[in-house]
DNA sequence: AAATAGATTTCGTCC
DNA sequence: GGACGAAGTCTATTT
């Protein structure tokens, strides 16, 4: 086992014995410190789902606001998870009967709870070969560009994007099926409903419209004519379908990029 | 610096140069190994979106299948991220016009490239506090339960769950605005749909069923009756009033758990 | 490669 | 705290 503590916020071990791997990661814990451990171990879920996963060396976090990831060598996704606000603690299996210390082969545990809605996560170490604690300073934020908040500025100073002569009037405009992206008027003086998608659209879209456009024909009575139109980049060739049959359209507009 | 080489499959380097980094870094992704760098850096990526991220305290993931993870100290989601089947490559920014060597000041680049969509990620680090490289043996995948094919089955073994004398005929059957979870009729004969959530469901669901009852009733003409029923454990108060709204029904069935 | 829908989705926003 | 919808969603399945 080799022990680093540098003074700039790095503390790891390596290939310590689960006892010290333990004080470790409850340092760790304590100081609020990002916590990872690699090692071999099985883990369990109990919560809005079960699941078990069997022994196998996997690379896991536990970051100060109460995340925890266990990663394994493929995907993208964490193969067991705990959301942010969860608590962590660390456990030793019960000694003997007479012994006060735990059994040296006795696994290691990382056990992460939340309440509402009740969830538990265990991660059971049987062996460890690294715990690094990191103090982490970080005050940027993400910038992005290119989400459907972009595509809707977008539209809002160019409205003839959609179709020459259209009026954007209110966003976020409330009907009984829920909040429409831009609820404005045609050339003709027509109500006009857009749904905006930052990329191709499917049938999920074309359903949302429809529920919209729908429940503004009940809103505004029979007399108005409610036109629905999905602006998005492309369309599927079933969401192109069902737009026809339910007398919807479609006007394609790209989310502005970098610079734009 | 300090280099840790274990013969169980860790390689830790800590507080090295930015040129240890890289040789470490190099190392690890020829390899295959899981590559993990904390250390400060900026990010930038481009693609199917824009982003920019200013300089921070970051722990950085680059596992064997091609997935880049960027990790702040908040969050379950990276804060940036690169999908498996990508290539990574690090570098180091070109020196003086005399000098093979890269300036000592220059940063460490991690690059991850994909094509289709063409993709680019680049997480530039000015100074790195620890790499590590670990060999991943693991054979086991995950067991879980409490998803809605487990709800599928259960409602196929036990229809009446749904409603007394409920007949399931076929799972996935296509329609033209896609495939239903489980078409079957009921006691009487009808044509009764199905669309099974395995949690508590909110009108983007309604929509869904709606879809497909309003494509059944066209495919098979005017004639029979087509009964939407949403199966899920609870719904929304707008939801319920949208199934309302459209005829359809709802009926409370929970995902099995653990045992059953 | 594209399409479609689920997910322990997560995340932000608004009520 | 619930509800609702976006996301560089990711992931599995099917065409």
């Amino acid at each position: 086992m080799t022990t680093e503590r540098t003074g700039t916020g790095v503390r790891t071990v390596v290939e310590p014995t689960l006892s010290e791997a333990e004080a470790a990661m409850a340092g760790a814990l304590e100081r609020g410190d990002l916590l990872t451990v690699f090692g071999r171990c099985s883990v369990d879920y109990e919560g809005r789902a079960s699941s078990t996963l069997g022994p196998g060396d996997r690379h896991v976090t536990a970051k100060p606001d109460g995340t925890v990831l266990v990663h394994t060598d493929e995907g993208q996704q964490p193969v067991n998870w705990q959301p942010p606000g969860c608590s962590q603690r660390v456990e030793r299996v019960e000694g003997g009967d007479e012994g006060t210390d735990a059994d040296d082969d006795a696994p290691l545990r990382l056990v992460s709870t939340r309440e509402s809605p009740d969830e538990e996560l265990v991660v059971s170490f049987e062996s460890v070969r690294q715990v690094s604690a990191f103090a982490v300073d970080d005050g940027e934020s993400l910038s992005l560009t290119g989400s459907e908040e972009d595509l809707r500025q977008r539209v809002l100073e160019s409205p003839d994007l959609v179709e020459p002569g259209f009026q954007p009037l209110v966003t976020e405009r409330r009907t009984a099926a829920g909040a429409v992206d831009i609820f404005g008027e045609d050339a003709d003086g027509n109500v006009v409903v857009v749904e905006l998608k930052r990329k191709r659209v499917g049938p999920d879209a074309v359903g949302q419209l429809t529920r919209y456009v729908d429940a503004l024909e009940r809103d505004l009575h029979a007399d108005a004519t409610v036109r629905g139109i999905l602006v998005a980049p492309s369309v599927t060739d079933r969401a192109r379908r069902m737009l026809a049959d339910r007398g919807l359209e479609f006007s394609a507009v790209e989310p502005p990029s970098e610079g734009e």
